[in-house]
RNA sequence: GUGGCCAUAGUGAAAUGGUUAUCACGCAGGUUUGUGGUACCUGCAGUACGGGUUCGAUCCCCGUUGGCCACCCCA
């Protein structure tokens, strides 16, 4: 018998498909347009995520609730305006942009074609998207530099671990149209700030890689220096060398440590423009008491970055499993590439799946949802109605209550009342509505008191200290 | 993308190649539809999916799906 339980629903769904046809020529007969490939529903199917998804639980809301607050805050003390792009682009948007070669669009993008045979990708960063959004409305016609902010889902599909999931969010940052320092220094500030307004201890780690130039130059240096310790390597660098020079000093075999200590910097070959820009970077920071590490085995994975690239990491080492909350960086000629005028630009962006299991492990206190004043509880059908109207009085007078007005026994309301810590109940039956009067009970000590209805509200805020008059 | 570990009610755990898969939390209801916190009773809910071996599989094997870990890389 049990088992029959679940099948109903099942056999419903399944019930129309069962005796349509004989079905062997069916399909052959139907017009087979656009040719669908066929979607199998087993019966029986349990559905379950999509590999690298995630529901947002309603235990985390008040989290991510924290998470957006203060990005918006810090938004707005910065000057910086909400723009939202489609989570759906062109694909060749990001090939341009993250680069075609970068593991991002050649090994994790979503890329597919739609209805119409168009080429489209489902964002794997935001950045671009924003550069495309700002020469698309002629945005260099405003006053520069135009700084924007946005928070959304990104895409990529690697494979899963704890903080890192296929369709991911983001909150970003980013200042187009002007190439100072201080720029750099405030969207790196933003970001610090970000984490240890909530409670989050991080730190800063920077570097500059320069212009394209100055990397070059360094890149040569960096191959032969490899080359004369050819024999130390491990192999995973030798490939490296040829594909993506600078990717050795990702390197975390331990083989290869010596040889990365000792290897030629990027700072020393960057030219004095990028130098003085650095330099500059760094002292702003040091005046505005963000604390950094230099890291000159810092090189990002997006191709369009130049001069400054800095990350933010969390402090507690515990596992190696992904530390990096948040990444940023120059990217002076990305608007330029993209087909605008040369136009120099700066931003962040941090990852929010990351900061939130900071915030859970860490047990940080947010904001939470606010606390009922009073529970309204009734018996009988009669007594309801006086109940849900008491309901509707008390929340125009401001006092959040809690009701469950759909049971039926005392008990289980009271019940549900004590569950929730609420300080005080009103109770309403049959005698009550007959003399037109509410018992409010003080749930901590169990003292009750039988008032007018209508005076009810008013004498519940005298008892939590609400009253207007002592104001 | 490569390699490894894993999958039992909503959650956390236990157990077994053979009757009805156990426990706690949770949820619902009850201990004379008028009183919660403690107590007691009842109920709800599960072997991810598909195949194989076997007389018999939740347990052994294979595949799929999903999770986790390391790598790659990144947020």
């Amino acid at each position: 018998m049990p088992q029959s339980k679940k099948k109903p629903m099942l056999k419903k769904a399944a019930a129309p498909a069962k005796k349509v046809a004989p079905k062997k020529s069916a399909a052959p007969a139907s017009k087979a347009a656009p040719k669908k490939e066929e979607v199998k529903i087993p019966a029986k199917k349990q559905f379950q995520l999509v590999r690298g998804m995630k529901d947002v639980l309603p235990r985390d809301q008040w989290y991510w609730k924290a998470m957006y607050d203060k990005s918006q805050q810090l938004a707005i003390d910065y000057g910086f305006d909400r723009i939202e792009t489609p989570v759906l682009e062109e694909a060749a948007l990001f090939m341009r942009s993250v680069g075609k070669q970068s593991d991002i669009v050649e090994k994790e993008m979503y890329v597919f074609e739609d209805r119409d045979q168009e080429k489209v990708a489902l964002r794997p960063e935001a950045t671009a998207s924003v550069v495309r959004a700002y020469l698309q409305h002629g945005m260099w016609n405003q006053p520069q530099p135009v700084k924007l902010w946005y928070w959304g889902p990104m895409f990529r599909h690697e494979r899963p671990q704890s903080g890192r999931q296929r369709q991911f969010t983001q909150v970003g940052f980013e200042i187009i149209g002007d190439a100072s320092p201080v720029i750099d220094a405030q969207i790196i500030q933003m970001a610090y700030l970000f984490y240890t307004e909530l409670k989050i201890p991080v730190n800063v780690q920077i570097n500059s890689i320069g212009m394209p130039e100055d990397r070059t130059r360094y890149k040569m240096e960096l191959v032969q220096f490899y080359r004369s310790h050819r024999g130390e390597i491990c192999e995973t660098c030798k490939v490296r060398l040829m594909k993506n020079p600078m990717r050795v000093l990702d390197c975390k075999e331990p083989q290869c440590q010596p040889i990365k200590t000792a290897a030629p910097q990027i700072v020393d070959y960057l030219s004095n423009e990028s130098r003085d820009h650095f330099m500059k970077v760094l002292e702003y920071l040091d005046e505005l008491n963000v604390p950094y590490f230099l890291d000159h085995t810092l090189v990002r994975g997006l191709d369009y970055y130049t001069k400054t690239v800095f990350e933010i990491v969390t402090t507690d080492g515990e596992q190696g499993s992904q530390t990096a909350l948040c990444g940023g960086g120059r990217y002076d000629l990305l608007v330029e590439e993209m087909g605008g005028k040369p136009v120099p630009a700066c931003g962040t962006a941090p990852g929010l799946e990351r900061a939130l299991i900071q915030l859970r492990e860490r047990q940080i206190d947010v904001p939470g949802a606010p606390a009922p004043q009073v529970y309204v509880a009734q018996l009988g059908d009669l007594s309801r109605r006086k109940a849900m109207l008491l309901f509707t009085r008390l929340r125009a007078e401001g006092i959040l209550a809690d009701q469950d007005f759909c049971k039926n026994s005392l008990k289980s309301q009271l019940e549900s009342a004590n569950g929730k810590k609420i300080p005080f109940a009103m109770v309403i039956g049959q005698k009550e509505v007959q003399e037109g009067t509410v018992i409010i009970r003080d749930m901590d000590s169990g003292v009750q008191e039988t008032v007018d209805f209508n005076k009810a509200p008013q004498i519940l805020k005298r008892k939590l200290g609400l009253d207007s008059a002592a104001v």
